[in-house]
DNA sequence: GCGACAG
DNA sequence: ATCTTGTCGC
């Protein structure tokens, strides 16, 4: 039924781009989505904060989901409504960061992989929990990590974000490459699992959805 | 057939 | 992810 959307996925892999991100990060972008399931609506939230973790900007949208959830086919359901917040923005982000899985994925084409080739940005895929890939348990100290490897490939790094937390998934979207992702994502976590950016990405889609339910 | 399975 | 309140623990 979905065969042509795997098809695709393998096609835009084609203009991925993994390389090292050596740029300086002045402003930094987290995308997060939340559902209304019996609305059957999606909540997008991206905020940017500066070096200093200051939200400098936040866009919000929301609109009907037609796609269901498959895992592996994520970005098809999420990608909609995160282009309407993308064309928002005023200020230009030098990283997104996202909700999801980069090249962690099946055929290396998460909603970060997916969302950094369709808008030619760099992007970071920072999950809450594995799609594919095999691995050994990080250490418990910050910082800690192992790489993730799926297929005989490394495609990501398991990371210990903060001491005793579970850990993060993190692989690169486009135009970064694993410890390009690594670095970054540790460079703007503050003093939660996840970084500033995503972190604050999900409380505003949250709240966008409450107030947006509620009101009808 | 069985187990895994982002959000 | 969503449906949902309070509650246990560092």
């Amino acid at each position: 039924m979905y065969k042509h959307l795997r098809i695709l996925q393998e096609k835009l892999f084609k203009k991925t781009v993994i390389k090292e991100f050596d740029k300086n990060i002045n402003l930094a972008a987290g995308i997060d989505v939340s559902f209304s399931k019996k609305d059957n609506l999606a909540f997008c939230s991206i905020v940017v904060v500066d070096k200093d973790f200051n939200i400098v900007e936040v866009q919000n949208s929301h609109k009907k989901i037609n796609m269901p959830y498959i895992p592996g086919l994520l970005s098809f359901r999420e990608l909609p409504v995160i282009y309407d917040t993308y064309k928002k923005l005023r200020v230009k982000p030098d990283i997104f960061i996202l909700d999801s899985q980069g090249i962690a994925h099946p055929r290396k084409f998460g909603l970060a992989t997916h969302f950094g080739v369709v808008f030619g940005v760099p992007s970071i895929g920072c999950a809450k929990s594995k799609l594919v890939g095999d691995y050994v348990e990080p250490e418990l100290e910050k910082g800690s990590f192992s790489y993730l490897y799926y297929k005989n490939e490394k495609l990501g790094v398991v990371l210990r974000s903060r001491t005793k937390v579970k850990p993060i998934y993190v692989s690169p979207g486009h135009l970064t490459d694993i410890e390009s992702s690594m670095r970054i994502v540790m460079q703007f976590v503050n003093k939660y699992r996840l970084p500033e950016p995503t972190r604050h990405a999900h409380i505003y889609a949250e709240k966008y959805k409450r107030a947006i339910i509620d009101s009808n």
